[in-house]
RNA sequence: GGAAAGAUGCCGGAGUGGUCGAUCGGACCGCACUCGAAAUGCGGCAAGCGGGUCACACUGCUUCCAGGGUUCGAAUCCCUGUCUUUCCGCCA
């Protein structure tokens, strides 16, 4: 959540990024933040005078008893009875503006940054590059991936639905391969850029759904085991990013560079049409996430460098892929500029999202409590957050798939992959 | 799943009703000593929300797992929950 010293120093530059974040009835969500956060501080205040008040008594009491004067004591208690019950009145009040200043707080989003361009819709995403160079020479009538999968034995969606339901494919022989072999490629790629492999939980609990912002507002984008209270994580950066959560981290310390494969779980209620065909949007699939905490003043290199890193695994695989700066109405709740990594399906004709490398500034690091204390000053403060995919399997698989078939119903393997599949052709 | 014990600051570990935000040790930081280092000595060393200040200083409140309760007063007593450890059972 954004920060109230934001809110209330910058008022107008918050209200001017909701607006171009497209979020309704900005100027009146800030301008009761403002008059909430007024009205907690008076009841703080007000908390306060009487909580001192009644410790005083309390040390005389003390004082009094110790001293052997049993009546004075006596009489002094008879006074504070009164203060308490104020105390308990006050204090109620000012939990209960604080809990509600938070909810409401939780409900706006996190404001883009200038570089942002302005816009409502994927329409209006900023392509800052393309590479639309094909690997291969494709047949005539290039397949699509399912056919492809289903022709050479790779992925078995049918099965999948048997064994659990749609949009759980089963991945078999060098299907199944090809799934490793991504997986350790990226590890081994993160590795060598410096990142800290993690494997942590697949399931995770209320707090740190809450701490990365999943809940409580996108609490139906997962999957829920009620009995226990878990949740199936979506992307690895949940587990991740919590490790942080309430931690007080050294300036040199960072920036923290962290990556993890896990499976991903999401119900994407309400999808439905092509955009669910094949390998395009499932409900559990594999992905590298890479997840930096860094200083506000080097957030933005360290954002570069997540994009180059990943601009890197696209360019190793030869797939055509372009690079677009998310427009305010299309970057999520909580970053601060995300860029989007696509790479071409040439026989689906689309561009598929295989990556989204974004920079949360201190909103997520608000709401998760991740600080960190400066080396010379020793003060404390808000880390600033970032995360991307480097990748997530699926799409990539089926570029792969579609991208480098051959002309005998074989696909090429890409040069970068063959140590890892062992084979130069799948067929 | 059954039984028992426990949860205190970065770590270890005291503290069983009043001046305890918390003894002590370690780690860490600063200073002194040293050519430098080690050793030693001295000092510092929690966070949150407020007030205050240009910024410090200074200052009120909260926090000893969490939430309730008893009391004038709770780290300390009571209740509930969570987690951890050990033993038993089960088991990849």
């Amino acid at each position: 959540m954004l920060t109230l010293k934001l809110i209330t120093e910058q008022t107008d530059r918050v209200i001017k990024g909701l607006n171009k974040k497209h979020f309704q009835g900005a100027e009146e969500a800030i301008q009761k933040v403002i008059a909430m956060d007024a009205e907690r501080r008076a009841a703080q205040a007000a908390l306060d005078q009487k909580l001192a008040a009644s410790n005083q008594a309390a040390k005389e009491i003390g004082a009094l008893m110790k001293a052997g004067k049993k009546d004075e004591a006596e009489a002094a208690k008879a006074q504070v009875a009164a203060l308490k019950s104020e105390c308990k009145e006050l204090e109620d009040k000012k939990t209960r503006m604080q809990t509600e200043m938070d909810a409401f707080l939780c409900t706006i989003p996190n404001i883009p940054y200038d570089e942002v361009p302005e816009g409502s819709s994927a329409a209006d995403n900023l392509v800052v590059k393309l590479n639309d160079k094909m690997p291969c020479e494709l047949p005539a009538n290039p397949k699509p991936h399912w056919e492809i999968a289903k022709d050479l034995n790779l992925i078995d969606f049918d099965l999948g639905v048997k064994i659990t339901g749609a949009g759980f494919p089963v991945y078999r022989g060098l299907g199944a391969r090809l799934q490793r072999a991504l997986i350790n490629f990226f590890l081994d790629q993160a590795r060598a850029a410096g990142y800290e492999e993690i494997m942590p939980p697949t399931v995770v609990n209320q707090a740190s759904g809450y701490g990365t912002g999943q809940l409580p507002d996108k609490e139906g984008q997962m999957y829920h085991c009620e009995v226990d209270d878990l949740y199936l994580i979506p992307t690895a950066e949940v587990p991740v990013t919590n490790i942080y959560r309430d931690v007080i981290l050294n300036e040199k310390e960072l920036p923290v560079k962290n990556t993890a494969y896990t499976q991903c779980f999401r119900r994407e209620a309400g999808s439905y049409g092509k955009d669910v065909r094949g390998l395009n949007r499932l409900h559990e699939f594999s992905k590298i996430e890479i997840v930096r905490i860094d200083t506000p003043e080097h957030s933005a290199e360290s954002h570069k460098e997540m994009l180059e890193h990943v601009e890197g695994l696209v360019q190793k695989l030869g797939l055509p892929y372009r690079i677009l700066r998310l427009c305010g109405g299309d970057m999520s709740f909580t970053s601060s500029v995300c860029y989007d990594f696509e790479v071409y399906s040439e026989a689906q004709k689309r561009w598929l999202e295989v990556s989204s490398v974004s920079n949360f500034d201190t909103y997520q690091a608000n709401r998760l409590h991740c600080r960190f204390r400066r080396t010379d000053s020793k003060k404390i403060e808000l880390c600033h957050t970032l995360n991307g995919s480097a990748l997530a399997l699926p799409r990539i698989v089926a570029a792969i798939l579609e991208d480098y078939q051959q002309a005998d119903g074989s696909v090429k393997v890409p040069d970068v992959l063959v140590p890892y599949m062992g084979c130069e052709y799948i067929r």
